[in-house]
DNA sequence: TTCGTTTTTGCAAACGTGTGTAATACGCTG
DNA sequence: CAGCGTATTACACACGTTTGCAAAAACGAA
């Protein structure tokens, strides 16, 4: 006994009209008008019946589907949830629908779906635009290209992705700025430890900043590397600190803390012996004690600028940007500069 | 001179056969077989083309889109990220996609939709299923209902929605377990700081778990209740602890970790003069120090569960059930048992 | 009334794919 | 050769909505 759903044409036959007619009083079409009485008879019956448009069949018949697909990455460490949230909230602002995909390029298992292919099935599902966050791994720009080749508007996030519009952090600048910090508090043997040292990624962007902030105050840049496990890298790392640093600069907040527990156990106190400041301001940053300084990343207003940007692309109203966003530096308890700012407390 | 995209009436062009070959070809339909000849033909055309199935049109003929809804609650604090990762996993292994939505239905600002009208447009979008994080608060059924009014198939998840199939997590076996844990400490002035004592929702079951357990040790149970600012009201009532329990349950980490702070400043000691347990098992719990005691919130299992279920009704090999999943106790340093489990700390 | 203009409505095609039914071709049996 | 079954292919329509074009209706002015 299962009724069929209730459509435009079920609505024009009670009331004697053309199914035409319907769909140009529920559509609030300009170029044809209805007139009001017949669209208030309209409305009625559509409110009567709990009418539903079809939004598969309106999307297929308009090449316009109120969705964007949003691919995250899953090397965001336990930011990408954030992210999601974040832009799920600024496509609702929106009035948009996300269909949402998180990939693992490197390291993905057999059974997920690596980036290229999720992004070929985004785009069959009829999407209007991609939102990809970009991690700079070699090949992004191609499978990038993919949508563009298929005439999908793309903005990217996070970081630089050459040729394509999207909203970039400044590492480099966050991380200068902040070993600037620590040379202002008295530190002059400052390590950096981080995935890689220079190449591509945010590490590296980084590790541009402070070699800059260091070499212009005619210090000496040192990079301890940190393998994938963050957080026991930091804690192995730790070791090689005593006697060599006064202060470290961690590309991740989880090196920091693998870095905190090492030192605790050496008898080593931060911020007392060694100032430390990680990367990411993650939740758990400023739950740890004491307190982390980090450079912060604006998730929210990530999701923002980057969804303002898909929208003003979608009306033609801007054709292709890059759109830089400062990351600040968050100044808590680690690096012992005294001054906290209590807003960036929980309590 | 935007070229069209490429549908399967071009490859059936090129080869001079109808589409409906072509579309046979690539569906590998059972009821009509296509010579291997011809399939091989299609398959190398349609790769030449760089061919992309409409997935709008195909979802609109077929009914069937293989996209599912997810409604997740914004309400779940900072577990809602990592609880639509574990759908996006549990979905990316099952080759669904997944529109996903977040809603507050209290205190939502005017710019977000409710629940109601967020599953209203998935349900227009076509999707084959809907998952719903369930928090037991007043008209959820009704929500629900509609979806099952207009025929899809809901799977709810994270807490009991009665008559709909769901996974649920059992809070107050869970809390039941963790009092007994307390007491088996010795302790017997233990605190429940929760929303609300008896009635629906979260902690309310967490409640129901304690009651139970403390009267069964014929104990006097007491409630704190917490305010919507968790961490904000755990620092407040730790006030009202001294002297007065021995140990606190709390229903949220951020609780604990509200009380943590107060405790520290009034010079009480955590675990030595009180034992805290909290719930959730955030991001942050393993972090704090100390390492707080908390009852497992299991979201890749949720996720999992409810993404089988969901397939198994989808393919009506299911009607409908209820999940039950455990929510266990992870012991760490906070109520200071001693025997810490290596494997539930970070490093 | 008659014409012109504007407002309102309907017809029919289109979007890309799937599917029931009919047609064709082929080979086999009697 | 007729008759029949089977494998393969084609035709035509369906799915629900939008939209260009044309027709009808309403209205005002002459």
């Amino acid at each position: 006994m299962r009724k069929k759903r209730v459509t435009i044409k079920d609505i024009a036959k009670t009331l004697g009209v053309s199914h035409t007619t319907v769909s140009r009083a529920l559509s609030r079409n300009k170029s044809h008008m209805v007139s009001e009485e017949t669209r208030r008879r309209v409305e009625q019956v559509a409110e009567e019946f709990s009418y539903r448009p079809n939004l598969l069949a309106k999307g297929f018949a308009t090449g316009r589907t109120g969705t964007l697909g949003l691919l995250a990455s899953e090397s965001f460490q336990d930011q990408a949830g954030t992210q999601i949230e974040s832009f799920l909230r600024a496509a609702d602002e929106r009035n948009y629908r996300l269909l949402v995909g998180m990939s693992a390029e490197w390291g993905a298992s057999s059974t997920e779906t690596g980036q290229a292919a999720q992004m070929e099935q985004f785009i069959s599902s009829g999407i209007d635009g991609l939102l990809v966050q970009t991690m700079g791994d070699a090949g992004e720009s191609e499978r990038i290209q993919i949508a563009v080749d298929d005439r999908v508007p793309v903005v990217t996030f996070h970081y630089p992705a050459p040729g394509f519009p999207g909203v970039v952090l400044d590492y480099a600048a966050g991380f200068q700025r902040a070993t600037e910090h620590l040379i202002a508090l008295g530190h002059r043997r400052i390590g950096f430890l981080g995935e890689n040292w220079e190449g591509r990624g945010h590490d590296a962007a980084r590790g541009r900043g402070y070699f800059k902030a260091m070499t212009e105050h005619g210090l000496h840049p040192v990079c301890l590397p940190v393998g994938r496990q963050q957080t026991e890298s930091g804690y192995r790392l730790s070791r090689e600190v005593k006697g060599r640093f006064s202060a470290l600069l961690c590309c991740s907040d989880y090196t920091a803390i693998g870095v905190f527990r090492g030192l605790g156990e050496s008898g080593i106190r931060v911020p007392d012996d060694v100032a430390i400041v990680g990367s990411g301001d993650s939740d758990v940053s400023a739950f740890v004690t004491p307190a982390l300084t980090t450079q912060s990343t604006p998730t929210r207003g990530i999701a923002r600028a980057a969804m303002e940007l898909m929208v003003k692309i979608l009306e033609g109203r801007e054709v292709a940007c890059q759109i830089v966003l400062a990351s600040n530096l968050i100044v808590r308890e680690s690096c012992g500069s005294g001054a906290v700012d209590p807003t960036t407390m929980p309590w």
